[in-house]
DNA sequence: ACATAAAAATTGGTTAACCAAATATAGTTT
DNA sequence: AAACTATATTTGGTTAACCAATTTTTATGT
């Protein structure tokens, strides 16, 4: 049955958390909080806002891990340096950040991890390539034992490709981005029939070049993989999408 | 590639959040909480872990935003689906994440800005070449103006490009790490006397591209500027390095 | 007047207590 | 025995209270 009142999709309400974040960008876009200045307390905060102290202080946490402020304990929170106008962008993007968007993720994977799997190919050790291997001959050993999915034994090389590229910011992302990928990727019903033998071959041929260190080949056998697995999301998610459409 | 000598970790004590999600990653690799279980309840892990249950819940709102763990309202957090592998992989990756390594930082963010220049020649609106045109304007005047940093405003440019990207993940990732990019070329006294004009030349080029929507074009101005910020830091990186090895 | 020290107030760190929603249990009815 | 209901319990959500380190103020001595 068709229930036209209930069209929320995904909308979740803005978290206690966030609206302090939203309000205390204000103070800051407004002039009343200059960069370097020091917060009014958390308790003064707590209660100019008509909120809990432990939302404040989970706000600064927040912006604390995103650099935006600096906690010295006992003493006090600081603004950082930077100017208000980048404050202010950086503040916006935190509020509305969010994993949701299927295309930027798969989207955003993919450039991610070209760019781990050649830094992989160049860097590599003896033990890197071993847990690379270990991980592709795990993931052939799942399909082969009749397991259709093995979504999961497909991430860890991907993981450990991402182990060997030496960034640990660039792995941190990826690392960071993994579990929707799953989740999306279930969701899609990518994993057909013969997907699993093509991707163990493509598995391969990354490995190889990974073994040779061969930057250019690694970039190559990796954006054939993910090429693939990009069009079927896109496939996937559409048909999905159209199914979520019609569960309303 | 030249491997400079990892620096003195900055002595961070382990924070109480991080030791609990530690502790959580304990109960799940050692199969006592498998994925899909449910949490104990809060009260109960932080008597059991010895800490409040401020911390408890810090563990646990970390590792929701890492898609670990999912909480139901007044009813229960549970362990995501992903298996014990995964999950172990990624848990190990959240306490060691920080943004300290000056090299995968700049590194990570060269290709970071590669993607989104692209994708911003790609897709950019006539608002979002006003936007980058406007970013790319402000950073001359400062410069004309007398003021020898401008870092802001450069990143503002860059801020710009990232946002017409239109890939939410990219930009949100290019955001995370612009606070503490600026702090590392700040310190690493990047901006010259001749710097300055040379990096309006290569706005200017980037610009071009992303306005005639030369895809390449704009990856390979990008590539120039980001080359040149690289190497400049990469030197200022090594000498700020030893100056601090001095200070002990 | 200035320097110094003691005490009072303020700060973030941490824990405990209270609340409403969700769940499990006991009781009642059929 | 099964199904429904009222009640008690457990849960995460939220707030208030306490603690120790720090900063500011005040008092004191020279």
């Amino acid at each position: 049955m068709i229930q036209l009142t209930e069209t929320k999709k995904s909308i979740k309400p803005e978290s206690p958390a966030d609206k302090i974040i939203g309000q205390l960008k204000h103070l800051i876009t407004s002039g009343q909080l200059k960069p370097g200045d020091r917060l009014p307390a958390e308790r003064v905060l707590s209660e100019k806002f008509g909120v809990g102290r432990s939302y404040v202080r989970e706000a600064i946490l927040k912006l604390e891990f995103y650099g935006l402020l600096r906690t010295n304990p006992q003493s006090g929170t600081y603004v950082s340096g930077l100017s208000i106008n980048v404050i202010d962008n950086i503040i916006s993007d935190i509020i509305k950040f969010n994993k949701d968007d299927f295309n930027a993720l798969i989207e955003a994977r993919y450039h991610l991890e070209i760019t781990a799997v050649k830094l992989a190919a160049e860097r590599r050790t003896e033990e890197d390539l071993a847990e690379i291997k270990s991980a592709s001959e795990d993931y052939e050993n799942k399909l082969l034992n009749g397991a259709d999915g093995a979504v999961e034994e497909d991430m860890i090389f991907h993981i450990k490709i991402a182990k060997a590229s030496k960034n640990s910011v660039v792995e941190s992302m990826i690392l960071i981005l993994i579990p929707d990928l799953i989740k999306n990727i279930v969701e899609s019903k990518i994993c057909g029939e013969n997907r699993g033998k093509r991707a163990v071959a493509e598995h391969r041929k990354v490995l190889e070049a990974i073994e040779k260190q061969d930057v250019s080949l690694a970039e190559q056998a990796m954006a054939a993989h993910l090429d693939e697995i990009w069009q079927i999301s896109k496939a996937g998610f559409a048909t999905q999408h159209i199914i979520k459409q019609a569960e309303l």
